[in-house]
DNA sequence: GTTAGGG
DNA sequence: CCCTAAC
């Protein structure tokens, strides 16, 4: 069977367990968590008979890869970069590296997708694309391809924090000398002859090996010992840049009979937050660590996880595929409603200011209500950490701004709701927390005409008028409001012609007039393109009436619109066209 | 209250 | 369809 297929789900115990392991337990308990899965890991950690083949020959990287544990081309980008390469000669060989030249260039991409907070972009990113570049064939990318899955979410968010604009190798002797400053030897992971291991005694690199894996070893050969120092570092190296970002495809680690990298990336936000926070503080065992700190920020997050679960990213090979380009599904609208409404008691309850509040969360809210706004372009785009000052930190924003209050759940529910954060159970006439907003808004329950677009009576429920489409003849009632009326006199028209119709605001008609406008310019053009295209527009507005709708749009020129009218003086004698032209039309 | 225009 | 500034 396919184990990735199984459950592509990992709790967060689990992953827990991972992070805040110590590096040696991490390996440990990963590699040997599963017989199967683990017989290549294990080999690695055995102290080779012969050094010459220590780990090529152990490691069965084929029957990882046949189970798909992992991508080897995910890392393919990475290879053949330094001089460690040469140890590894024996067991790259049957990979394939065609994928090189992509990794820098996703690398580039998720850059640029990546959100524009920027923590420390600089410091941080060479050393990802250091080691992304540096990683090993074989049986290293099979390690590191573990390690990655542990971190995988941690990369979500690390890269998200680079500079977008960032300058692949203008910072990496920075961040060389950063790192260099906690742990000399990482500096030397790009070259086998690192001159800090090589300084170092037999018992040393055995010291430093027991750190880092957790577990004595009595090979006595240095080079050996380097060997596997050089990819520990590299590996949390990795773990801390969590450069995992990079194309993959889908990936599981069976632990513990559990299944536990995904290759779905919903919730990642939700994933990331979480393991972030479990990655906070964690030690290094090697005593290094890099810049951990900068996610103390985020310590406080916490995933919106009633589900115990969190799906880890890992990344389809789709369209969709890099978490930069993943869209984050959208929350329910009752969470969101009812977050908002948190957020609003609690800020009100803070600071007292209603009117800021109401505003701010009605932003949000709308935000979430509109469509276009809720799938901005880019992951960037969905702010992960809460940096309204009104939270204290003390809440986080799940993917869609829906902030998780800590501890602040539990305010009192007597405060103001504005409409806006109503649902039916909220519009219970008891409330009357009359901010202004509200009052306001109440004018739309007396909206003349009788048509109210919405009422506290009214079920609130959905805060978007339901779509109701325009029927030809309402269009055919519009286009004669406007004929006799002239553009722009929506309410005239709108009492003339839709006076039965509680259902179409004066707005309303203008906003469809609009549409008519463009939608018979876009007809002009298509036509003179492809006769194709008119099909298209046409399908829901006949011809012939938005050539009405350009006949007067001549006669009333809108504005706006005029102008690409006139820029698309074609066939029709526009400049002739004055009161005449506005005919017909069957009353 | 209406309208225009952006979202 | 919503929102809001401007009228």
């Amino acid at each position: 069977m396919n184990i990735t297929s199984k459950d592509s789900l990992i709790t967060s115990d689990e992953i827990a367990n991972m992070f805040t392991s110590k590096f040696s337990e991490v390996d440990l308990s990963l590699f040997s968590a599963s017989e199967q899965e683990a017989i290549g890991v294990e080999h690695f950690l055995v102290e080779p008979k012969c050094n010459q083949n220590l780990l090529g020959g152990a490691f069965d990287f084929e029957a990882f890869h046949s189970q798909k544990f992992f991508d080897v081309e995910d890392f393919s980008g990475a290879i053949e970069y330094d001089e460690i390469k040469a140890d590894f000669n024996a067991v790259h060989s049957n990979l394939t590296w065609e994928a090189q030249e992509e990794t820098p260039k996703l690398l580039e991409e998720m850059l640029q997708e990546a959100g524009d907070e920027v923590l420390d972009g600089k410091t941080r990113l060479p050393i990802c694309e250091e080691f992304i570049l540096d990683a090993k064939p074989a049986d290293e990318v099979t390690i590191l391809d573990h390690g990655s899955c542990k971190v995988s979410c941690v990369g979500n968010v690390g890269l998200g924090r680079y500079s977008p604009d960032f300058n692949e190798r203008d910072s990496a002797a920075e961040m060389s000398n950063m790192s260099s400053a906690s742990f000399p030897a990482l500096e030397s992971t790009r070259n086998q002859n690192s001159p800090v291991l090589d300084e170092m005694t037999v018992q040393e690199l055995h010291e430093a090996f027991n750190s880092m894996f957790g577990r004595e070893t009595k090979v006595t050969d240095k080079q050996w010992l380097k060997c596997h120092l050089l990819f520990g570092l590299q590996n949390q190296v990795e773990l801390d840049n969590g450069l995992n970002l990079i194309k993959r495809g889908t990936t599981s680690y069976k632990i513990g009979g559990k299944t536990v990298c995904s290759s779905s990336c919903d919730s990642s936000g939700s994933a990331t937050g979480s393991i972030d926070s479990v990655l906070v503080d964690k030690t290094v065992a090697v005593g290094w660590h890099v810049e951990r700190k900068k996610f103390a920020g985020l310590d406080t997050l916490k995933t919106s996880s009633e589900d115990s679960k969190i799906d880890l990213c890992s990344l389809d090979g789709g369209d969709e595929a890099l978490v930069t380009h993943k869209r984050l599904r959208k929350p329910p609208k009752r969470y969101i409603e009812e977050s908002m409404e948190d957020k609003s008691r609690y800020c009100k309850r803070k600071n007292g200011d209603c009117e800021v509040v109401y505003k701010e969360s009605r932003e949000k809210l709308l935000s979430v209500r509109s469509r276009k706004r809720l799938y901005p372009k880019g992951f960037g785009a969905a702010p992960m950490v809460c940096q309204d000052k009104s939270f204290k930190g003390s809440c986080i924003q799940v993917p869609f701004g829906l902030p998780v209050e800590e501890g602040h759940t539990e305010t009192d529910t007597s405060s103001w709701n504005s409409e806006d954060f109503k649902d039916d159970r909220l519009s219970s006439p008891n409330e009357e927390v009359d901010t202004e907003p509200r009052s306001a808004r109440s004018q739309d329950d007396v909206c003349g005409d009788g048509f109210s677009t919405r009422s506290s009576t009214q079920k609130v429920s959905s805060h978007r008028k339901h779509h109701i489409s325009w029927t030809s003849s309402e269009v055919m009632k519009l286009i004669e409001g406007v004929t006799s009326c002239g553009v722009g006199r929506w309410a005239e028209i709108k009492r003339l012609m839709f006076s039965s119709s509680s259902r179409r605001t004066p707005v309303d008609l203008k906003d469809k007039w609009r549409n008519l406008l463009r939608a018979s310019y876009a007809q002009l053009q298509c036509k003179r393109k492809v006769k194709q295209g008119q099909k298209q527009v046409s399908n829901q507005v006949p011809e012939s009436v938005l050539w009405r709708v350009r006949e007067l749009s001549t006669t009333y020129p809108y504005q706006r619109e005029r102008k690409f009218k006139v820029s698309c003086t074609d066939s029709s004698n526009f400049s002739a066209s004055t009161n005449n032209i506005l005919v017909p039309l069957s009353t």
